[in-house]
DNA sequence: TTAAAATCATTTGGGTACGAACGAATGTAT
DNA sequence: ATACATTCGTTCGTACCCAAATGATTTTAA
């Protein structure tokens, strides 16, 4: 009646993941969200493993590389602490991936026009083309990853996932106060 | 009728989300499997320096020693490679963290019996007694993730990201031959 | 006005993370 | 038996990743 959407079998557990379900049954300690949190760690480090092999190492970019053009094309200029909050990376890792971004030609830092000690980020030329070209590409596998998903079960999966996320971000600001 | 079977509102999208779907639109490249797997990456994101900063760092753990003490307790004794393997790092990454692990007494290298190349990481009781105690806490944080999700979201989103991770996994494999 | 506080980006130090190259050990074929 | 290829873990070089310390700059307060 209420059954799930999707009118597909259940995927089979992988052999680990099965290994790993009936040792916590042992232990006492199996719980059903396991199988949510750990295959997301899971999907996300096969997804930037295949994206950088197939489609960012021939742009010279990595995975952190391409968040931060991403950001920057999307945001137009930042400065470092907005970009680095938006790719998700502390300000320190940024310095790092800027030296490298800088050194493609995909953007440039500039002096801040009032405060002496902020930097803004500004993607050139060159970097608006990177996206233009990679992003189509980074793009299509992104809908290969979700292609075997019925549209019920995606937007149910899209919604979750914004849920989840949503969740965590209130238990972080939390725990800093 | 077909409908979703959440029945609470669509959580609304972030400001960031937001910004680059009208970004892509303008561009002509809005797709909408971006707000999956972008937000599968942002989640898995927080969720890993929320369990570090919150459960792993007491006990000198980062989120990659934890995963391999994890597939150690749950497998036994594993050769590096099996153990790379299972969690989803290189071998030569495993190097480091094992160094690590050793350290602090968690696990221990032994020499395989027949075979003179050959290294058997074996978890110590250290290593035992620290799972039993960090387990059932980083467990906690994963329940916390979930707990906002209805039971059919649950098992749908848990569904799609096994078959997201399959389609995945064939997709590496095609893609080595 | 000038010393103290706050706020920036960067540097530092420890720890991953990878592919490629290496050396040691084992297996195989002559 | 002795080259040869294969298969191990490790090392190397480069890049990432963070928190904490640093140093430069601006703001605030006395």
């Amino acid at each position: 009646m209420k059954k799930s959407t999707n009118n597909k079998d259940h995927p089979k557990l992988s052999k680990a993941e099965e290994k790993a379900k009936q040792h916590l049954i042992s232990v006492g300690l199996y719980g059903r969200s396991v199988s949510v949190v750990s295959n997301a760690f899971r999907f996300t480090s096969i997804f930037r493993n295949f994206s950088e092999n197939q489609v960012l190492k021939e742009f010279n970019l990595s995975f952190s590389g391409f968040v931060v053009m991403w950001v920057l094309w999307v945001w137009g200029d930042l400065e470092t602490a907005t970009l680095a909050r938006n790719a998700g990376i502390a300000k320190s890792t940024l310095t790092g991936i800027l030296t490298t971004l800088e050194k493609h030609g995909y953007c440039r830092k500039e002096p801040h026009s009032d405060d002496g000690r902020r930097v803004v980020v500004h993607i050139t030329q060159a970097g608006e083309n990177l996206m233009e070209e990679v992003f189509p590409k980074f793009h299509e596998i992104e809908n290969l990853a979700v292609s075997e998903l019925t549209s019920d079960d995606f937007e149910t999966t899209k919604d979750s996932l914004r849920t989840m996320l949503g969740t965590m971000e209130k238990l972080t600001k939390q725990s800093k106060s």
